[in-house]
DNA sequence: AGGATGGTTCGATTGCGGTCGAAACATCCC
DNA sequence: GGGATGTTTCGACCGCAATCGAACCATCCT
C-alpha cells in the first residue's frame, strides 16, 4: 500500500452522479448558482449544497459571491482537463447508450433549464442568433449586439438590463454537448414561448412540448 | 440530469481507495497478478478480486491469462492518461506533503507513465523536439514531421505507423504542468532508453533513474 | 492421484455517505 | 421593518458497497 497523492479522494468526488452532473454542467466554463446546479443534477437544494461544499473542500470549485447569489465554477483548467479525460474514457468504454425513452426524447428536443430553454431546439436557436449577428461571442461570454437589442424589443421581448443577472449567458447542454442561451434574455424568450402558447411544460418534468403550429411559429422567429 | 457518457461510473471506479491503489500500481506499465495487486492495495484477496472484476467490467483493465496466473493491466493509454490527469489534480489540491522525499524527487525528474517516459526530462525532451521541428504542434495534437521520421529511424527507433494507437500524443504531466510525449513513438523512446541502459527502472516504483553516462547520452541525443 | 498455490464466489456484517424536510441564515427589494 | 428569494445547516433515514472468512474452482508439480 504505497502512498501517493490522494487520487481516490478526487475521483470519488467526481464519482457521485449528482456531483458528476454538476461538474459536467460547469464544463461550459460559466459559473452557475447552487439552485441551477441543483436542477442540473436533479437533486434537492440541500443535497446540492452539501455536494457543493464537498467539491469546494476538495478544491475542484471556486466560489464567487455576488450578493445573495453564489456562483460556483470549476477551479482551474486543470480540473476541466481531468474531467475531459474522464469523459473521454467513459465514451470509449460505454458506447452503448440505453435506448432513450419517449420522455427522454422530448427532453432532448426541448426542456426547461432553470428559467430558460435547453435542448436541441435551444442549441439550434443560439446558433442561429450567432449567425444572424444578433448575439456576439466574446471569449466564453455572450454579448447582445446592438442589432439584437432592437430585434428583441421589436418582438416584444423585454430585456431587463438592470437585473443583477447577466443578460446573456452560455449554458452547457447535456444532451447535445453545446451551449444554449441562459441569462435574462434566455428567460425572457422562454417566457414568450409559454405566453404565446407555442409550447407547454410537461407536468412534473422539465420537458417542453411544442404544438405543431407553435413549433412553426418558433422556427419562423428564431430559426429562420 | 441524465447525460451521455457515464462519467460518474468511471470516476467512482477510481474513487475507491483500494482500486485507486491498484490502478496507481498499474501505472508502471507492467501487468500484475491479483495477489500482487491485493498486496499493493492492502486488502484481502477476495476483496481485491471483487475490485478487479469491477474494473474489468468498467473497461479500465485488460486481462491476460497465463496458466493459473492472471495478469491485469491498464486497458489503454487513454485510461492511463485519465489517471495521470486525476493525479495531477490531486497533487495540485492535495495537502502538500512536507518535504518531498528523495524518491519523490526522482519521480519528478523521470518516471514511467504507462509505457512512455514522464517527468521533467520528458517534458524538456518534447520541448526540444518541437524546437528542432522534428515534431509539429497541430491544435491539440502532435504530428510527426517528415524530418522527424527519418531522424528517429536513424536513431534506430522503429515507428509503428500501423498500430491503432497514434504515433504521437500529448500526455499531461502532473509534476510539471506541461505535456510530455506519449503514443507509439513515446513508447519506443522509452524502450530505447532502457535498452541502451541509459537508465533503469527503480524497483517497486515508477521512478526512472539515469546513470551519469546515460544521462549524458540521453541529453546529447534528445536535449541537444 | 494428491497436494500446493493462485483466484473467484458466497454469505453475512458493517459503516459510510447520499438523500430530503424543516428550520436557520443571508441578502435583496419595497 | 417586513416579506420574498437564495443558500446553508441540522437531523434522521436508508441503501449500497466495501470488507473478510470460508468454501469452492483451476492449474501446476511430482
Amino acid at each position: 500500500m504505497r502512498e501517493g497523492p490522494d487520487i481516490a479522494r478526487i475521483a470519488s468526488l467526481v464519482g457521485d452522479p449528482a456531483r458528476a452532473n454538476m461538474l459536467n454542467a460547469l464544463m461550459g466554463g460559466t459559473a452557475l448558482t447552487a439552485t441551477e446546479l441543483a436542477l442540473e443534477a436533479g437533486v434537492s437544494l440541500p443535497t446540492a449544497s452539501s455536494h457543493l461544499s464537498k467539491l469546494m473542500e476538495g478544491g475542484l470549485l471556486t466560489l464567487a459571491s455576488q450578493g445573495r447569489h453564489r456562483y460556483y465554477g470549476l477551479a482551474s483548467a486543470q480540473v476541466a482537463g481531468m474531467i475531459e479525460a474522464i469523459i473521454g474514457v467513459a465514451e470509449a468504454v460505454g458506447p452503448k447508450r440505453v435506448r432513450p425513452g419517449p420522455r427522454d426524447a422530448a427532453m432532448r428536443v426541448a426542456r426547461v433549464c432553470y428559467d430558460h430553454l435547453a435542448g436541441e431546439q435551444a442549441v439550434a436557436m443560439l446558433d442561429r442568433l450567432f449567425d444572424r449577428k444578433l448575439l456576439l461571442r466574446e471569449d466564453n461570454e455572450i454579448r447582445l449586439a446592438p442589432a439584437g437589442a432592437s430585434h428583441f424589443t421589436a418582438l416584444g421581448i423585454d430585456i431587463d438590463r438592470k437585473a443583477r443577472r447577466p443578460v446573456c449567458r452560455a449554458c452547457l447542454d447535456w444532451s447535445v454537448r453545446r451551449s444554449h442561451l441562459a441569462g435574462t434574455l434566455g428567460a425572457a424568450i422562454l417566457d414568450k414561448i409559454i405566453a404565446e402558447k407555442w409550447a407547454r411544460r410537461e407536468k412534473d418534468s422539465r420537458a417542453v412540448v411544442f404544438s405543431p403550429t407553435g413549433r412553426q411559429a418558433f422556427e419562423k422567429v428564431f430559426l429562420a
